[in-house]
DNA sequence: GCCGTTTTCGGCCCGACTGTTTTCAGTCG
């Protein structure tokens, strides 16, 4: 039977929790559904192995009860449980619950009463008149679901980083020249640079909120305003994309901005942890609990002081994610996160020799103003035909031309050098694409998958790991061939290949490419905790994807990676030393 | 359904906005 992936048995949590919402169960109960999805989403280890060694309750938010659900839909494959749920609804009031603004109680509640069982005729009743004949509901209501349903058709759910991180950078510039603005920032996924963002928030301080929040109504990129208050706006970007600006007093600044960037289960974790020290955090503040009451205010005007409040140090956005870092806090054993000047090369680009628009020069040039002291330029093998994979003549007259651009370089006596590398395929059967009689002109070999991809996990860790111990490549190129909104890593036991890496010292990359970044976040720490090297690249096609290096950073960020842990932080001369040794 | 710095029972993060409400439920983040 097909092993069952951590995402499936996350997927199939997060639908009961849906379920035991249309059944108005205990919102807690629901919440440990939910909860239990999100930690098994990014989980580093594989459940179905887990249950096999019958642990799944170490894992943090599993009990019992969803220890065995979990075992019977690993070695079943379906769950009874579910089914018994399911049973009770049609599908399509499951899916209207993703209609903005229209919840489980609303689902239910036309279900029940209108039978109303999918989205098409819940806009029929919207528009008949049924819905707002409903008692609570209203013509208002009714026609904010036409609205919505019409959003839900049109959106997508989310956006990539490098899409939204911009239009933030700019709406807060531009809340920042407001003179009522004191302070703005971005908050949610963005600043914590997730590699996909739903909604995208914003939080801004001043003494008159209310003309804060109408100016911001009033942008250009705002194309609806979906609710406009004296301290808050929700509107729609362009697109359909939802904005939420937070007008919050200064001496609530930090508050506000720990409380919005979340994430949410660390926000949990840390009110939690307040509750037991006899405090209560919300966006104002911390507080003292006195007679069960909010009390005296004790820290928020800057994150330091809120973390502080609660016996912690500051910890980055990116590591806000309830894996661990309250703990690391608390014990003083945060790492200190690579920085983007801390690269000091990039390891992956393409020239016209195979599909990337620019020459070597041109490559060059742009990456001397971005500050590098080495680049390495790594075009297709001659396999891969799509890409224009290089012939063994063109190998040679790329290296030649190398030569002449460093030569030219050190002419200008400026610090930069080109290494000659190559990107090649990892063929179906595990052997590297790299012709014998030109090998040796290669400072260094990346192999990567980029065709022949099989839905067989174990036949696709063979082929990897053939190539990790043929000792024939540096690094291993965008190890899971994963495309973020577009298409899954392909299956493979990525624990065997880690070992491997670690085991051959090969490094893995970190791909920076906005929809790559593979490894992502979570297997990037699990890789560097069994003691693999990264390395993180563009993988730039064009002069313009350069610039990517810092989404591959924030990626590191977000797992935990340190600037040693990464290959091109290191000095060329140290590079060099240690591409020699593995020749 | 989970979990334990008061605990194996009784809590579980907290507030803004909207719409249809005369005091609140639903939704969202």
């Amino acid at each position: 039977m097909k092993r069952v992936s951590n995402a499936q048995i996350a997927d199939m949590l997060d639908q009961i929790g849906d379920l035991l919402e249309l059944e108005n169960e205990d919102p807690f109960r629901v919440r440990t559904y939910r909860r239990a999805a999100e930690t098994i989403r990014a989980y580093p280890e594989d459940l179905a192995d887990l249950h096999a060694k019958g642990k799944l309750t170490s894992v943090p938010g599993i009990g019992k009860s969803l220890a065995e659900k979990i075992g019977e839909y690993v070695e079943k494959g379906r769950l009874a449980y579910l089914e018994d749920l399911r049973s009770r609804y049609p599908d399509g009031v499951l899916e209207m619950l993703k209609i903005p603004g229209f919840g489980p109680r609303s689902a239910a509640r036309v279900y029940r009463e209108l039978n109303v069982t999918t989205v098409d005729e819940l806009e029929a009743a919207a528009k008949d008149g049924r819905l707002a004949a409903l008692p609570g509901f209203g013509a208002k209501s009714a026609e904010k679901v036409l609205h919505n349903i019409a959003l839900y058709r049109q959106a997508t759910e989310r956006a990539l980083l490098a899409e939204i991180l911009p239009v933030a950078q700019s709406l807060v510039e531009k809340l920042r020249a407001l003179p009522e603005v004191i302070e703005a920032e971005m908050a949610g996924s963005a600043r914590r640079r997730r590699e996909t963002v739903g909604d995208l928030d914003i939080l801004a301080t001043s003494r008159a909120p209310a003309k804060v929040c109408q100016a911001f109504a009033r942008f250009e990129e705002l194309v609806e305003v979906i609710a406009a208050g004296e301290t808050k706006v929700s509107g729609r970007l362009a697109g359909g994309r939802q904005v939420d600006l937070r007008v919050v007093p200064r001496e609530s600044y930090g508050a506000a901005l720990q409380y919005f960037t979340g994430s949410q289960q660390h926000n949990i974790a840390i009110r939690a942890r307040a509750q037991r020290m006899g405090l209560t955090v919300n966006e104002y503040g911390v507080f003292k609990v006195q007679d069960g009451k909010q009390g005296e205010k004790i820290a928020g005007e800057t994150e330091e002081e809120v973390y502080e409040a609660l016996g912690l140090p500051w910890i980055e956005p990116e590591l806000r994610e309830a894996r661990g870092e309250i703990e690391a806090a608390e014990k003083g054993d945060l790492p200190k996160l690579i920085r983007l000047q801390d690269i000091k090369g990039d390891l992956q680009m393409h020239t016209r020799y195979s599909d990337g628009h620019q020459s070597v020069a041109e490559m060059a040039e742009v990456c001397l103003r971005l500050g590098y002291s080495y680049i390495g330029i790594t075009d297709h093998s001659p396999s891969l035909a799509v890409a224009h994979g290089m012939s063994v003549d063109n190998i040679m007259r790329q290296h030649e031309e190398i030569q002449a651009v460093n030569e030219e370089l050190k002419r200008r006596g400026v610090k930069l050098t080109v290494l000659h590398g190559m990107e090649a395929d990892i063929l179906t059967d595990g052997s590297v694409d790299v012709p014998d009689q030109v090998y040796d002109l290669f400072d260094y070999v990346i192999g990567s998958v980029h065709q022949g991809f099989s839905p067989d996990a174990d036949r696709m860790t063979t082929r990897v790991l053939r190539a990790v111990e043929s000792g024939k490549i540096d690094f291993l190129g965008h190890p899971t061939g994963r495309v973020l909104l577009e298409r899954e890593a392909y299956g493979l036991h990525l624990d065997e290949v880690i070992a491997a890496c670690a085991k051959h010292g090969v490094a893995m990359e970190i791909n920076a490419f906005p929809n790559r970044l593979d490894l992502s976040d979570v297997n990037a720490r699990r890789a560097r905790d069994h003691g693999c090297l990264l390395t993180i690249n563009t993988d730039s096609h064009d002069l313009a994807h350069l610039q990517f290096m810092q989404y591959g950073v924030y990626t590191a960020r977000r797992g935990w990676i340190k600037a040693a842990d990464v290959i091109n932080t290191w000095s060329l001369t140290k590079l060099k030393a240690w591409l020699r040794k593995r020749r």
